[in-house]
DNA sequence: GTGAAAGCGCTAACAC
DNA sequence: GTGTTAGCGCTTTCAC
């Protein structure tokens, strides 16, 4: 059992040549910086032998480099953000990147400790759903030159490389879809927060919903009741209020999971009565009775075009960074809960 | 906006003291070191005034210490794993440490790939949730003294510091339970690994039929064809080929979500038709109609007893670290799929 | 072809 | 009370 740690310096020692000559092999430099074969071998047999690794503190001290990616999410135990995390761990191992992942709880302050936090860890770049008052620190990262880019949402202010999907244009589409089939009295459910995803859903419902000459029924549950029983009973309470609703329309997956859980609880035949209709596609939805219409984001795609963003932030040694906007299109995936009425 | 990088050298040039004064102060050791008020005060606001955050590469490289653990699972997007990744993230973070998390697909060379890199980057912990074929790896580590708790499976030959749930005892209860309410017929279905966690759940099966002198009827997926839709053509040829089943009881959450799947496809009467259980609770259960009996794994104990164990170790100097096995018991949530038959 | 040495930013033993 | 300095392990310039 090898437990003493191994240093370049103990390597040298032992072959006999300078910490230069086994840095320069350990680089793959041998070539350029003709060491000989001779002892180029004897340091890559020898380092196999007591399989040295090197640190990578010592490393990432010396280059500024840490080959980590920072990946900030509101909620890592969400679907949406798990799978997402999933795909982008995957791109990055490729690429020779780890990723960090940790939940902010769409709370400023926590964000702004994580930002800071990682920043004195030197990570090489930052993958962010921003919560909404930390725009004087997302423009400082950028004029620092730190490779971002943002997702889900952004702040209209600044210019910031991100990746978005047509939340606008996707919410529309959806709710046009339940005017098409019929349904005269659609319901949106979202929450209170100002931020750009959630304010497009609406925006999009909101347009479809006029321009059919209908009339909006909006339920904005705040977000902090969220965790708690609060925003069920506002749930149960609009339902009640509003029982001549024929299909109800979520703004996000848990708002849909938490209205299925009040209907099943107070309303069972709503289930199966109203129309239904999410934003983000979860299994749940295509496997429940009846399978639910969702707002389906190409997960796949979203998690190829932000790494693609961040690798070419990372190569670009300006401290300028340029810009680039993604805007990904949604699919609707037209279910049972849906169908068209008479 | 200041951009230039701040170092404690720099402070001590600003301050016109050393940077031994400026890092005691940092440090909180004024006090401690007999630094005037004076000099502390001014020190702490020029630090903040410019905002100064220490390298904490530097700190690490010094230290020896990084304030980062690892949690190693199968796959970070399996609910099961995200939820507990959230609840170890909150945890760790209140006690000064933030948790990388990776998946290693359940394959070895992975598993052992990131296990290494991460060492390399001298990682203060590891929760692990191995796969079946790293053990060497795992031994290595407890060996050189690495803070190591291993979770849901662990290896029977080796001694390590774990937390598990009773699998055994909780699948023998759950296929008691369907016994109970009078199935005679109880299918089981699993994967073919060969791991603690999944090995127990098929003995507490067998003990129960057996001892009710009932046919045990397994089928074992392969792991390699879940992905893919091999495994659902398994799953539905398993049906086909055993139509006498009253129940199906799903080892995982992801193999019940899969034999929804074919259920839904293929034989939609089953779901109400036959009794289903499955291990593992998500929200998808108690929202299906019908309901889905399940196991429950207690997450926030699992997480806080994996925490704890974990700075025990972290506390603990000696090379030779304490070993603490925690056995936590599930819960059998019983719900609609397993009432009572005729 | 190979080596000496500076230095990344920090901590802490030791000196005064 | 405060300063000097070695050194954590590595990369890389410059010298030979």
């Amino acid at each position: 059992m090898k437990n003493k740690k191994h240093s370049i310096k103990d390597i040298a020692a032992q072959i006999g040549v300078s910490v230069t000559t086994v840095s320069f092999v350990l680089n793959g430099k041998a070539e350029e910086k003709k060491i000989s074969k001779a002892v180029t071998d004897k340091i890559l047999k020898y380092v196999k032998k007591i399989n040295y690794k090197p640190n990578q503190i010592a490393q990432s001290l010396r280059t500024g480099k840490t080959k980590i990616l920072v990946f900030m999410v509101e909620d890592i135990s969400n679907h949406f953000f798990a799978k997402l995390a999933r795909i982008i761990e995957d791109i990055a191992y490729k690429k020779g990147y780890r990723v960090l992942f940790c939940s902010n709880d769409n709370d400023d302050d926590k964000s702004i400790e994580l930002i800071d936090l990682f920043k004195g860890r030197g990570v090489d770049g930052f993958i962010i759903i921003p919560s909404s008052g930390i725009q004087s620190k997302i423009s400082e990262l950028i004029n620092e030159g730190i490779p971002l880019v943002l997702f889900d949402r952004f702040f209209p202010d600044l210019e910031s490389c991100q990746v978005m999907v047509d939340n606008k244009v996707a919410s529309n589409n959806a709710t046009q879809h339940l005017i098409d089939n019929n349904f005269k009295n659609i319901g949106f459910v979202t929450t209170d927060v100002n931020q750009t995803q959630m304010l497009d859903r609406l925006r999009g419902y909101e347009s479809a919903i006029l321009n059919a000459n209908l009339e909006p029924k909006i339920l904005q549950i705040p977000l902090t009741d969220l965790q708690s029983d609060n925003g069920k009973k506002q749930l149960k309470m609009f339902f009640d209020n509003n029982n001549q609703l024929d299909a109800i329309y979520f703004a996000t997956n848990y708002l849909a999971i938490n209205g299925l859980i009040v209907m099943k609880e107070n309303f069972p035949e709503y289930i199966t009565d109203k129309g239904l209709l999410a934003f983000d596609d979860i299994d749940l939805f295509s496997l429940y009775s009846p399978t639910i219409t969702s707002v389906s984001q190409p997960l796949p795609q979203i998690a190829e075009k932000l790494m693609e963003n961040m690798l070419s932030l990372l190569k670009d040694n300006s401290k300028r960074k340029s810009i680039t906007k993604v805007v990904l299109h949604t699919e609707l995936k037209i279910r049972e809960s849906s169908e068209r009425r008479h």
